[in-house]
RNA sequence: GGGAGGUUAGCUCAGCGGUAGAGCACCUGUCUUACAAGCAGGGGGUCGUGGGUUCAAGUCCCUCACCUCCCACCA
């Protein structure tokens, strides 16, 4: 097939992935005895659009993917959508309010209505994320799609919960919990955002007792007053009750405790104490045994038990009790005060603290087997990742990690919206309470109101994905039996990679750790992989309001395509950084997918329409041939050990200077020299480490290097073909060490043609002294000419042939050169071969130093030593040259 | 308040114990029949500060300064 100018890459990629696709090579088989590499795509919103964020992870994903699958793994992907429950039962109400005019949909439809439609909502705006995922080229196995709302993870869902109930894991209680009075809903301490705001702070006259707060209206609520047991301004109040009138409003009871947590030296010292709406006030009634007094409601306004206040809004009601309590002379002071204000990371909405009966799973109870000890989950957690059993990178996190794990709370589970995994409880009349996947049998069970934390079904997806969906619903199995007779989940569970970004360190990798080894008894995956924020080019987060820096990942797949922008993603990237996407980072990326379209064009030009041999090493002679077997070998070898150790940023960067550079710049060109281009051995040299270089950047850009695998007759798929292997990237050392110097001298001579200012049409007359790898030198004279343009090349000894004023002189450890150039500028000459000369003996000073110090000789490593002596003879013989030819 | 990370060429970043690197940007030349989205050449850094360890330190240790992020309801 003919290529054309460019690589149309929007007229090819959708064709090049149908190809992939159809030919099953997405596909893995469970059934085979080659080693499992399983990636479980974190899953996308089903009624998202795709980002940078899914961009990045699913680029890094089929990285892994595609190299381990050439590698010889049976490479699983496992694609999926989520059910996203606040962010999408939210969507389709905002939807109905707006669009049509539904002010309450959940009262107007009613919880089925409502489902049904969420459900419809999704089932319509699922199909654009998976095209956009199709669109980034990723291989992964659609035939294995899953969605965190399907009845078999539901099963598992519904399973794992019961029996967390039954191991005392999951409980029922009210305590304090994150109230989103805008959503309805409660809120893990993990959905949690904190602004900086710059709030008032509040000193109240509360009895005897000054105490501050930055939020008064609370302070109707309170059943306390706590100081720190050695603070003794206060310990004559201890113990007592004392009543205090509010202005206009209800007199409350205060008890006065000691209490360790309170900070002597902060305001006046004592801590009034709100034990309905506050987590270290609650924590503070329970050591203590004081009442509760709740006087904000879940509709975020003020409760009958705030007298004159209830009905009002918490704001409202904070403005009037400060303006009572001012009038009455018991606003002390108010000052300005920075606070981080709670929000949560959904609606950005305030977050109201309050008292409410949810479902809590436990972290600290020791009911967990694992390794022969009973743990609690948080003891699992920090075991598997403090024993290596799951690695963390970058390995920095694994410190955030456990930070994590010491702060870490009993887990809220419960929300008050509806679409999600239904809490699998039922209760019947006031006392009955059955816990399982599906209701018992008889009338009069009903099922509890809340739903689930999404994470919680999320954290289950590494191997509830890998669940047979025909054993799962055989309610007659059990869950373990599930999984005994899933040939997935045995063949492809525990994951290889965990791959996404560190901004979900928390919410999903800690929770599929905490899940996923108590359900299974397995660890989720091996090694976690955390790509950092993608940030637009000033390193500030990429918003719709700057437009001039915002990227869109499908505009960029439209006019750049999708190897592109998959490039731009990675090269420069590394687990755990920040970074910085430009269109020119994209421009850039562009320019090395044509330069792959234009090498391929000229592969196939010298390759012709014989058929190529194939590559037999024994019978290569020529130097630059061999030189390119083994440095591309050489990259090989390098790239595969990066790959193993997941650096892919560095690794794309390498293969590209190398293509570029050493393929491209010097070995294509330095074919266009006949007496190397016409030898028989070339084209089999071509065709492989072309070959090469296309497997090397197939993961990186897949598009491209398909249709080039095609366009050359290439066997197959290039997606199928196996890794390269890096045989010859010890041979022929000091020939390859010939070559080396020969592009070395290439630069030279080049160099001082451009400053004697000769036309690149102009042929020089060269002189060249090898001292090293002569036969080498010589052997690729050809390549010289060429690539210098050169009219005559004389091969000389000795020093006259370096001297007088018609000759330009550069020297190298390996040889010495000279252009004849009788119209040169000797002084501009002479003060170059002085600064060398300078360089040279500042470098020789150097070594020789270190040489004379009978400490650098006795303690340092002998092949340092050995080096610094060939070195200091090698540079003591250029300085010598360098001499001579100063006339010195 | 606790924790983590960063400070290397104009910009974005590699390098983490043995003569300072890449890409982009910049300057000069060049439309050479794969590629001007190219080719050739070039300039540019006392590796944040001050100490220390070492034969040897961007590279290891400590101090300080400045930046970034995470966690923490000093009410």
């Amino acid at each position: 097939m003919a290529f054309s100018q460019y690589f149309e890459h929007h007229e090819r990629e959708a064709e090049i992935y149908r190809r992939w696709e159809e030919s099953g090579a997405f596909g893995a088989d469970a059934g085979s005895g080659r080693p499992a590499f399983t990636v479980s795509m974190p899953p996308p919103n089903a009624t998202g659009t795709l980002h940078l964020g899914h961009a990045i992870m699913l680029v890094l994903e089929d990285l892994m993917i595609r190299y381990r699958r050439m590698a010889g793994d049976e490479a699983l992907w496992v694609p999926g959508t989520d059910h996203a429950a606040i962010a999408t039962e939210n969507v389709v109400i905002k939807k109905l309010q707006t669009e049509e005019g539904i002010a309450d949909p959940r009262s107007a439809l009613g919880r089925e209505g409502l489902l049904a439609r969420i459900a419809a909502f999704v089932a319509e705006s699922q199909s654009t994320i998976r095209s956009q995922v199709r669109a980034m080229g990723s291989s992964c196995d659609w035939s294995r799609e899953r969605y965190t709302m399907d009845p078999q993870l539901n099963r598992c869902v519904a399973e794992v919960f019961g029996r967390m109930f039954r191991d005392g894991l999951i409980y029922r209680g009210a305590r304090i919990i994150n109230w989103d009075p805008g959503l309805q809903t409660t809120v893990s301490d993990d959905e949690i955002e904190y602004k900086e705001v710059t709030a008032k702070f509040y000193t109240l006259r509360y009895g005897p007792f000054l105490v501050g707060t930055s939020r008064p209206e609370t302070k109707l609520g309170d059943t306390a007053v706590a100081v720190h047991p050695g603070d003794e301004r206060w310990s004559q109040y201890v113990g007592r009750t004392i009543r205090v009138p509010w202005p206009n409003g209800p007199e409350i009871e205060i008890q006065v405790v000691a209490d360790e947590s309170v900070d002597p030296a902060f305001g006046t010292g004592a801590l009034g104490v709100t034990p309905a709406h506050s987590q270290v006030d609650f924590e503070i009634a329970q050591r203590h045994g004081l009442p509760y007094l709740p006087v904000i409601g879940e509709d975020g306004r003020m409760l009958p038990a705030a007298g004159p206040y209830a009905g009002m809004t918490v704001l409202e009601a904070r403005e009037a009790f400060v303006r009572d309590l001012e009038a009455a002379g018991l606003l002390e002071k108010v000052e300005s005060y920075p606070q981080r204000l709670s929000l949560c990371y959904r609606s950005k909405q305030p977050i109201e603290p309050l008292i409410k009966a949810q479902w809590f799973i436990d972290v600290n109870r020791p009911a967990v087997p694992w390794k022969g000890k009973l743990l609690s989950l948080k003891q699992v957690m920090r075991e598997v990742v403090a024993s290596g059993d799951v690695e963390i990178l970058p390995r920095h996190e694994e410190k955030t990690y456990f930070h994590w794990i010491d702060n870490l709370r009993d887990w809220c589970i419960s929300r008050q919206i509806w679409w999600g995994h239904r809490v699998p409880v039922y209760y019947r009349g006031g006392q009955e309470m059955y816990v399982g996947h599906r209701a018992p049998e008889g009338p009069g069970w009903r099922q509890d109101e809340d739903t689930l934390d999404t994470w919680f079904s999320s954290a289950l997806w590494t191997w509830s994905t890998l669940v047979d969906p025909a054993l799962a619903l055989d309610r007659d199995l059990s869950l373990e039996e599930v999984l005994a007779k899933s040939a997935d989940y045995q063949k492809f569970h525990p994951t290889g990679v965990m791959e996404t970004g560190y901004d979900i360190l928390f919410f999903w990798v800690a929770r599929m750790i905490l899940m996923t080894t108590y359900a299974t008894g397995q660890i989720p995956f091996r090694r976690v992989y955390l790509h950092g924020l993608i940030l637009d080019r000033d390193g500030e987060k990429m918003t719709k309001s700057k437009p001039e820096t915002a990227i869109d990942p499908l505009d960029e797949i439209h006019t750049n395509g999708t190897d592109a922008l998959r490039l731009s993603l990675v090269i420069g990237n590394s687990a755990g950084t920040d970074f910085r996407l430009s269109r020119e980072r994209i421009e850039a990326s562009r320019g090395l997918v044509n330069k792959l379209w234009n090498a391929a064009k000229l592969v196939e030009r010298t390759l012709g329409t014989e058929p190529v041999p194939p590559l037999d090493p024994a019978a290569v002679t020529h130097p630059v041939n061999r030189w390119m077997l083994v440095e591309c070998d050489r990259l090989v070898a390098a790239v595969t050990a990066r790959f193993d150790e997941l650096v892919f940023g560095d690794t794309a960067e390498q293969i590209r200077t190398a293509f570029w550079s050493q393929f491209c710049d010097f070995y294509l060109e330095a074919l266009k020299v006949p007496e190397l281009g016409n030898l028989a051995e070339t084209r089999a040299v071509v065709q492989r480490t072309f070959d090469v270089y296309l497997r090397l950047f197939h993961p990186f850009v897949p598009f491209v290097t398909e249709e080039i695998w095609t366009n050359l007759g290439r066997p197959g798929m290039l997606i199928r073909a196996a890794w390269p292997g890096a045989e010859l990237a010890d041979r022929w050392g000091e020939e390859n060490q010939g070559v080396e110097s020969l592009i070395r001298l290439v630069a030279e001579l080049r160099r001082l043609r451009a400053e004697l200012k000769i036309e690149p049409k102009a042929p020089v007359t060269v002189r060249v002294e090898p001292r090293s790898g002569a036969a080498t030198l010589r052997a690729a004279e050809a390549v010289l000419r060429r690539m210098v343009n050169v009219e005559a090349l004389e091969w000389v000894a000795g020093d006259a042939p370096f001297t007088g004023d018609d000759v330009a002189v550069a020297v190298d450890l390996a040889w010495r050169a000279a252009v004849l150039a009788p119209e040169k500028d000797a002084a501009a000459e002479r003060a170059r071969l002085e600064k060398e000369h300078a360089e040279a003996t500042k470098r020789l000073a150097g070594l020789e130093r270190n040489l004379a110090n009978a400490d650098f000789v006795a303690k340092a490593k002998p092949e340092v030593v050995a080096k610094a002596r060939a070195d200091a003879e090698q540079v003591r013989a250029a300085i010598a040259a360098l001499e001579r030819l100063l006339g010195g």
